[in-house]
DNA sequence: CAATAGATCATCT
DNA sequence: GATGATCTATTGC
């Protein structure tokens, strides 16, 4: 939370996540253990996991545990940071800034993130994230997670409070 | 403002 | 063959 996702010519800063674990969690990828999808979750930490979903969006994930282990952080939203004239050419349904990278299908079209990226190792390379020199002060807030069925009281989303870029 | 339908396809049963 | 970690446009109040 807080650091910048930048991608290319692109970057913002990570507003809102959901943690998805592995085995136990019924609502994760990786509930049902190593498919061919989800190989990439129970790899190494540090790498993009992307999927596509409804038949038209694309999710970006961040591996999160140990080798072996599966658990990931579903990036949720971003605030704009740079590249902003580019993203609203990505994201033509876009009416305000806020718009343009407030959910999870939304950040990836604003930052030109797709499938191309699975697998990308987020300590270098064009998708990477960086840690700001200070970081500003913020409170994170905790509530259950967006969209899904299974574990839907489970306290795994978060957000920067009072932020404006959070989804709705 | 809230509720809802439709778009559309990879993945797993 | 059904489902889904979503978004948008449209409807109705």
């Amino acid at each position: 939370m807080g650091k910048i996702l930048v991608h290319g010519k692109t970057a913002g800063r990570i507003v809102e996540t959901e943690a998805y674990l592995g085995v136990d969690d019924r609502a994760a990828h990786a509930w049902r253990g190593i498919t061919n999808r989800t190989r990439l979750l129970f790899g190494p930490p540090g790498h993009a996991y992307v999927y596509f979903i409804y038949g038209m969006y694309e999710c970006l994930n961040f591996v999160a545990e140990e080798e072996g282990k599966a658990g990931c952080v579903l990036i949720r939203a971003i605030e704009p940071v740079a590249g902003i004239g580019l993203m609203w050419r990505r994201r033509p349904a876009a009416k305000r800034v806020e718009d343009l990278g407030s959910g999870p299908g939304k950040l990836t079209l604003a930052l030109g993130i797709t499938r191309r990226q699975n697998g990308a190792d987020l300590t270098r390379g064009s998708l990477h994230v960086r840690q700001l020199l200070e970081e500003p002060d913020m409170r994170i807030e905790v509530t259950p997670r967006v969209g899904i069925r299974h574990c839907a009281d489970w306290p795994l989303r978060f957000l920067i409070a009072g932020n404006p870029f959070v989804s709705r």
